[in-house]
DNA sequence: ATGTATGCAAAGTATTTGCACAATC
DNA sequence: GATTGTGCAAATACTTTGCATACAT
């Protein structure tokens, strides 16, 4: 789907801005900081500050068109929203379910930085106890 | 083993604040920031500074007593390293393995944060691609 | 006694915000 | 034309650093 679209359909006034922010996006494989997304703007010879990329993000961000995850270095990076899954997670003890995001993008992230792969697939199980039953042992 | 022996077998010197630091960070079960440990700390009626703070948690993380981990705040948490195992990552095309540390102690801590689930355990199986061959694709 | 740790103040980096002007629908 | 977005400058939050003094070995 065209940036453009994407915009429409979510309800998001169509700028020059955004719109390159969001194929900046597209066309990257890899999460993305603020600064570099400005950066890479710049580089086209278009001229945008850098807090209005901070806005944009954020707004993305809560259309839930893009995910914000951070690596260890402290700064945010910014990636599109893939077909997004969730894990069960089950307490051990009362076995009390809850539902979370896949928290997998930012490993795969802090992979992809150390060792240089990219994950193509991943099967995370975890177990756990829920807080009341923590509580109680 | 106790704070001071810690401080002791890792050849750094013993100072107040060092030990301080580290017992707190050893009876808390979450990971710190370096601020709630200076809450924490003058808590305690005894003074210390932010820096100090900061300047302990960085030699403790270089010699690999604490882990340092960022959850998605922004704010940089620490937290005791334990037993901490390693995964292999086998690309799958050219074969080639890497090691990687286990990179869940940063999931823990979110997914801690976001249900109240503590992990007990995991398992964890990623398969991906290495730069190269992903390169050659 | 020597070398290292600490407190303090100031700097650095990433991010957010207020306000006036500009662009979109 | 009304509403919303953007640039600019300043503020904020977290972390780091330089320097003089204090402490541990």
């Amino acid at each position: 789907m065209e940036p453009k679209e994407i915009l429409k359909n979510k309800g998001i006034k169509i700028t020059k801005g955004r719109t390159e922010i969001l194929s900046i996006l597209k066309n990257s494989e890899n999460s993305l900081s603020a600064e570099k997304i400005y950066q890479i703007y710049k580089s086209n010879n278009i001229n945008i500050n850098l807090s209005t990329v901070y806005r944009t993000l954020e707004l993305f961000e809560e259309k839930e068109i893009i995910e914000k995850i951070t690596l260890n270095d402290g700064v945010f990076s910014y990636k599109l929203k893939g077909k997004t899954h969730r894990h069960h997670l089950e307490c051990d003890i009362c076995h009390k379910e809850v539902e979370i995001p896949c928290p997998m993008l930012q490993i795969q992230e802090l992979v992809q930085n150390a060792t240089g792969f990219t994950l193509t697939d991943h099967d995370l199980v975890m177990k756990g106890v829920c807080k009341d039953c923590k509580k109680k042992q």
